[in-house]
DNA sequence: TAAATTATAGGATGATTGTCCTATAATCCA
DNA sequence: TGGATTATAGGACAATCATCCTATAATTTA
């Protein structure tokens, strides 16, 4: 099958996931990725038919790139407190773009709720896929209660953080609240504690 | 001065306070608003130049409606407990439209970043507002330290319990959710107690 | 090499966008 | 009552949008 056009379909997704991220989703039009990439509107239409088309594209594409960096995440650090300490630290690595776009998964939820309902279950997803990973850690760290929940809360405190540091531009909210969320974290380790 | 058009002028407004909360800033155009006010686009254009200018009233009235909104729980409410109380169960109060929309001053400001930067600016003060009356509440309670991060973490809890809401549509969340910010509260007034 | 398939370009299309213009209708003021 | 102002309608405008089409170019396959 076409290598070359695989790969270009490759660099298409890219392009539109930052484009989509920076920009939103409805404000990014099939020129503005086409551009970007270098091509011609006609050869964009030839690998993606429809603007849904790239949408679900850039959802997969994100999916699996947050898989992957949890796997390597479980690869690097063998200590599920540092796991997690590491998924409360990824607003602080990634502070500059918080600022200037807030949290790609979140602000492409909140827009697609109002602009494309009918994608909002696709790209909740990524949400989950981050979940399901926060049960696994807790549940190593030695807490079985509650812990979807407990998860659930986890990611609504970093969206709650992502969304004030963008609409202030405030990176030092982001970081005081990083660390109040570790503080957090071993409190509720502390609490279920029984070893 | 013109009593007709002012009251015009107020519905527009209004309509399009309700399609920017539901459909998205950008994905809402003159037309829509003019067809939910039962005008002509010309009437409309006469009464606001530019979409900005629309964006820029709707802002205002927003910011007023918050304003008067905390009035009246000032005066409904004498303790400030009770009105943080009351300040925690808004989104309880507006569940629905929250699992539908999420938060109307988070899910603009979300979009502005990506869509009008210019105009985030104007629609933070949306926050602004919430903030400085929760530091007024927090001082009457005898919180004197942080103040400033305290509201700023109240406003970002609430955002989080919003976005995870809207994106899995799932109000239990936000009912449990809501229970524990009220234990939290609870914690930081015994933190911070004297009396 | 020749035929078939894949990939790319660029223009055409009709709908929609924000904006603007002009012609009336309604209202107000003297 | 009559002129001036305010309000409303409806169409014109160029730009942009997602989409589609056709003509080639590049590549693969037989």
């Amino acid at each position: 099958m076409g290598s070359k056009g695989e790969a270009l379909r490759q660099r298409i997704v890219v392009a539109a996931d930052n484009l989509f991220y920076q920009q939103g989703y409805e404000n990014t039009s099939f020129s503005d990725i086409a551009d970007v990439v270098g091509i011609s509107r006609g050869n964009f239409y030839y690998h993606f038919k429809s603007k849904d088309e790239i949408l679900n594209a850039v959802i997969d594409a994100r999916i699996a790139g947050i898989e992957m960096m949890l796997d390597e995440w479980d690869k690097k650090l063998k200590d599920p407190r540092q796991r997690l300490y590491y998924y409360i630290d990824m607003p602080l690595r990634n502070q500059e773009e918080i600022r200037l776009h807030g949290c790609p998964t979140g602000s492409l939820c909140t827009e697609l709720a109002k602009a494309n309902r009918a994608m909002l279950d696709d790209a909740n997803k990524m949400f989950t896929v981050f979940h399901d990973w926060l049960v696994v850690q807790l549940n190593l760290l030695g807490i079985n209660k509650n812990v979807k929940k407990i998860a659930m809360h986890f990611i609504a405190r970093v969206q709650g953080i992502a969304i004030v540091t963008n609409a202030f531009e405030d990176k030092d909210f982001l970081q005081q609240e990083v660390k109040q969320l570790k503080k957090w974290l071993d409190d509720e380790v502390l609490k279920s504690g029984h070893s």
